[in-house]
Order: C-alpha cells, then structure tokens, then sequence
DNA sequence: CAATTTTGTTAGATAGATCTAACAATGTAG
DNA sequence: CTACATTGTTAGATCTATCTAACAAAATTG
C-alpha cells in the first residue's frame, strides 16, 4: 500500500504528465516542494512498486498501474470537495486544503457513501471530471475564455487553476461553475475581456484570468 | 504539532489514565502494539513536548497540556463517528476504524461543521462523552448492568467496549442504547442475567457481556 | 530474604523521507 | 564546437519510528 508521501508524488506525477506523459525530475521537485535528489530517491521507491518506469537522466513515465492508482487517490479528492461543499456548506475555495488531507484515508465505505449521497457526481467543485471507480477519466475539452471572441456567450464551466486566492477573486466577482457570460469586447493590446453577466453590466477580466476559465460557447 | 503517531499515544495514554492517572511502560507497550524499547523512545519524545512526566523506572503521567491534546483528538474522534452514524447512515460497529484515521486531520472547520451539523452532541454512538472545545470531558457514573439486581429496570446507555464484535453481537439481539430492559433474574452461579425489552422476552446475557452494558437505573 | 519473573533501559540496527555538497551528464547559446 | 547553465545523480548526514539482543531494576513469591 502506498504511504501518504508515496500517494502526493503519484498525484502531482499524474497531473503533471497531462498531455506530456513524460514528468522531468526537476518538474517534479518545484511540484513536491522537495529538492532533486530526493525525488531522485522517490522515483526509485516508486519504481519498485511498479507505479512509474524510470532510466537514468531519463523523464520518468508512470505505468497503467500508477495512474490507475494516482487516479483513484484523486477521485477520493473530488469526490470530497464535492461533499464538503454540496452536503457541507463549504465555499469551493475553503475544501482544496481539506481534502489534501482526506484524501488518503483508507476506507472504501466512507467515499462510496459520498458518492452516493452525492448522486455520483462526475465533476468536482472546480469543473475537474471524478475518475470513476475503475480509474478512468472523462476528458472534457472546453475552450479557454481567452480564446473566445466579441459577441459569443458561454457558460463558465470549469478551472485551470483552484488556488484560494484565485477562487476568492472570483467570488468577489460573483462569478460561479455555470454563470452565463456574453463577451461585450475583447482589448487587442493585453488580450483583456470584457464580460457582462448578472447583474454585472461590464466587467474586465485581464488576460491572466481568462485563461483560466474554461467555458462552454452557448452561440 | 504532534505526528500521527504521537497523537495515537497520547489517546492510548489518556484512555489508559482513567483513575489511576499513572501509565506503565509495559501496558503502553501492549496497548500500542509495539515493544517496551519503542515506548521507552516515545515517551522521552513526548517528555520534551511537555505533554507528559517522566522518570526512569516510574510510570508517566500525562500533563495539563496533554491531557488537554489528548481529549482534542477524542473530540475528533468522537464527533467523527457521530457523523458517520447521524449524518451518513454507518452502522454503529463500522465507524471506529475510519474514525481512527480521521481524528488526525488538521482542519478546524472540518470539525465545527459537523459538530454543528449534528447538533453540538455531547454522547458518541457509543454512549461515550464528547470533549469540549477546550478538551474538558464531563463524566457521568452510568452503573454496570452486571451490578444491577433481578426486579430493576434500566435504560442501555453507553459500552465500555466497542469492539466491532461486541457491537455485531448486540445488533444481532437488536440491543442499542436507549433500549429499555427488564431485569427478570441473575443467576447466583455464572452472574448472568435475564432480561426482557422490546420483542424480546427472555434473553439471557453472560457476565462477561453485562459488564461491558453500562446503564442508567429507572426503579 | 533469595530466587525468579516481570518490567524497563540501553545499544545498535533498519527503513522511510528528507537534506546539502560535490560531481556528472545533458542542453543551449554564442 | 566549446563554454556555461541546467538538470540529474551520488554520497553522506539527519530525524522519526520501529525492531532485537543484552542487560538492569523492581516486584513477586516461595
Ligand atoms: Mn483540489
Ligand atoms: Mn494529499
Ligand atoms: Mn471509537
Ligand atoms: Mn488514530
């Protein structure tokens, strides 16, 4: 069984290696907030147990058996910001630092319950999928918001980005997983947008910002 | 902060503690499940957190501080399980594993929330107090059913044992606290005892079962 | 009270997770 | 292509939590 340390490496292994698939050591060690050499020794742990395949000065590559695995830690993830805000009454900014920690809880039960209370949710407070029990994840592609133009509406669907500081901006903003925005202009100098939606009537959003909204385009 | 393990020894040595206040080596050592020497290790660590005294070759005694660290944790624990049963739909006996991981989770919130979800209890699922806040534990003398006499009645209020066993054992003759039992008879020779309650008109409970039933004497 | 048992301590080892210092391989930019 | 920067590895140390073997103190018991 994976140790708590063993089970963030896996973690930040696999959200690393979206797209990629390859994770470089140093990635890893500004990720973990560890220096090289003991990522070094990590990797060779992790190699053992078969979760990842690693070659000297080689990015290393995690196995099906390490995603799967990696996969399901984050499921119990999500599936607990889920339950902190929808049967607790967390704001989506305040579960993050919680269910870092519920996470590697060993207990079936206790995340299949969630599951259930929740009505098998498939998305997470941020917009982010839930791996099913299998592991498996279901890709959504949604359109960045700094790629979108004048005059299209969309729906903010999700996040590239759930740092507290990020969520609490946009709460200051009233803007929330499902708001619909209409694109009023876009600046062709800093790629800033402008945005109305509720009763908020024109609102700038710096490039920095749109791209980390990922909406859906309504028309 | 203490570590996940200095927390298990500090509930250990705080549950131990009740009366004597004192704690050996050797019935922490059994307690744990780990050998003298790693106790003896232990316990010059806590000693200089300050959370308990000791000397060689006397039993320790825990501090103000780590008593007060101590009941926090039983707080956690408890309030956890009180959750799972009141709020999630466990059974009694299914709790106290998850409950085991969960007291160690450092998130205020996370317990406030389900302190006031439920109501501020001041009992578990099990009949045991809830520390405050300020790791005050108030105690109440239930009498043992195995000191009760044939004629009385009394009301199921807590176990000192809740072990998943014991508690499948009681499931499976629908006992639960708040159930209202009529002493029929004791037996002189085994001191078991006869009792009635619900559907049930004459169960016969073992001494070693009757002393595990704490209850609160009706007449 | 002396012998034996139980309880507790010390020493030394191991495994996991981390660090720094030194060095080696790889990549990049002139 | 060489020099410099970046990336990665090795060696060796530390800290925590654990163990066994050996020994010492305290308690029990005949
Ligand atoms: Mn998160
Ligand atoms: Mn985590
Ligand atoms: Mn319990
Ligand atoms: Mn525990």
């Amino acid at each position: 069984m994976a140790s708590q340390t063993e089970e963030n490496y896996l973690k930040s292994l696999f959200n690393l290696a979206n797209e990629k698939s390859e994770v470089n050591i140093s990635e890893l060690a500004t990720q973990m907030q560890v220096s090289m050499p003991t990522v070094n020794s990590m990797v060779k742990t992790l190699q053992k147990n078969e979760w990842l395949i690693y070659e000297k000065y080689k990015p290393v590559t995690l196995t099906p058996k390490g995603k799967k695995e990696a996969a399901l830690i984050i499921r119990k993830h999500r599936l607990t910001e889920m339950f902190l805000v929808n049967k607790m009454g967390f704001g989506w900014e305040e579960v993050h630092e919680i269910a870092e920690q519920v996470e590697h809880i060993h207990a079936p039960k206790f995340f299949e319950r969630m599951d259930e209370m929740l009505g098998y949710p498939t998305i997470d407070p941020h917009g982010s999928p839930i791996p099913d029990k299998q592991g498996r994840i279901q890709e959504i592609n949604y359109l960045s918001l700094s790629d979108c133009k004048a005059g299209q509406t969309v729906i903010l669907a999700a996040l590239t980005n759930s740092s507290t500081e990020f969520l609490e901006f946009l709460n200051g903003r009233n803007l929330s997983l499902g708001t619909e925005l209409k694109i009023t202009s876009k600046e062709g100098y800093d790629q800033s947008i402008v945005v109305s939606y509720l009763d908020h009537s024109s609102e700038t959003l710096s490039e920095k910002v749109c791209e980390k909204l990922l909406v859906k385009v309504l028309e």
